[in-house]
DNA sequence: GTCTCAGTTGAGACATAGTATCAACTTGCC
DNA sequence: GGCAAGTTGATACTATGTCTCAACTGAGAC
């Protein structure tokens, strides 16, 4: 089963309807490598009108098929992700952005909840660096 | 001697000029009792135009006067803080923004950096819950 | 005092990232 | 087929800034 086939499924099973429209969304997003803009999508994006395109990246990103990372100068970029808990950790040479398995706060928060009385109900985590290859690059310059 | 001076003397310091408009500005900020929209300050302070609260808000987050939240639902705000690598506890129930002392993240960044191959530059860190003043609200409702 | 030049300002245009509105269209179901 | 609900796209609007540019200001040189 394809990625697409895959994400009509899941909008179907919570109750939406896969149109057209969704479905040239979701490809658009499927044929993107790496993260991407939202209105950049809506310019490349034929199939559906640049409303339709925020709607259905928002829905997706309510069911977890895309997730939002803020870039190191604060824009906001959307990838295909898993679903679930994680954290990105994006290079801030070439832009790659990798998902993280372990969420690196989870062992502070009980902490700073005792310490601070709060209640803790969420948080969001961004990690800045330069991936090996970037590393690579800055070493050994052309 | 007052906190307007002081950070006149510390812009005076970094070579800016202290002018009627940054005045006025950094007044209005420090009238503020919380976080602030940019927009919103913009708005309430007559001794400058749009363009310059903006600037100057940038300018003082540069220096470390005040810096940047992000909100629960995702809008930024502003506030007075000390300067230096801190985050923020952000009450969802009022909105209270207290700083953190201890970063929740810095004993797993090595960790992360050693899993993943990434040299760590930076990392952005917000935490979301309820103060105790809001949770003992909904524990006793009127 | 006044000249000069860099720094600063304010108005307004522009950019980006969305959301709201609403009439028209589509689809599932009776 | 017809109805009701979901969906769409054009467009306007909001929020949060940045950019441009002519005008202004102020500090130091003379």
């Amino acid at each position: 089963m394809s990625d697409l086939e895959q994400i009509s499924l899941e909008l179907e099973a919570s109750g939406y309807r896969v149109t057209p429209s969704r479905r040239a969304v979701i490809a658009a997003i499927l044929a993107r490598k790496t993260h991407f803009a939202a209105d950049e999508l809506a310019k490349r994006c034929r199939g559906a009108g640049r409303a339709t395109v925020f709607r259905t990246i928002r829905l997706l990103s309510d069911l977890g098929v895309v997730c939002r990372v803020i870039m190191d100068d604060g824009s906001p970029r959307y990838l295909v992700s898993r679903s679930g808990h994680h954290h990105h950790l994006v290079c801030t040479g070439c832009g790659t952005v990798q998902d993280l398995d372990q969420c690196a706060v989870s062992g502070a928060l009980r902490d700073i909840a005792d310490a601070s009385g709060y209640e803790i109900e969420g948080h969001w985590l961004e990690l800045y660096g330069r991936c090996a290859a970037c590393q690579a690059k800055a070493v050994v310059p052309a």
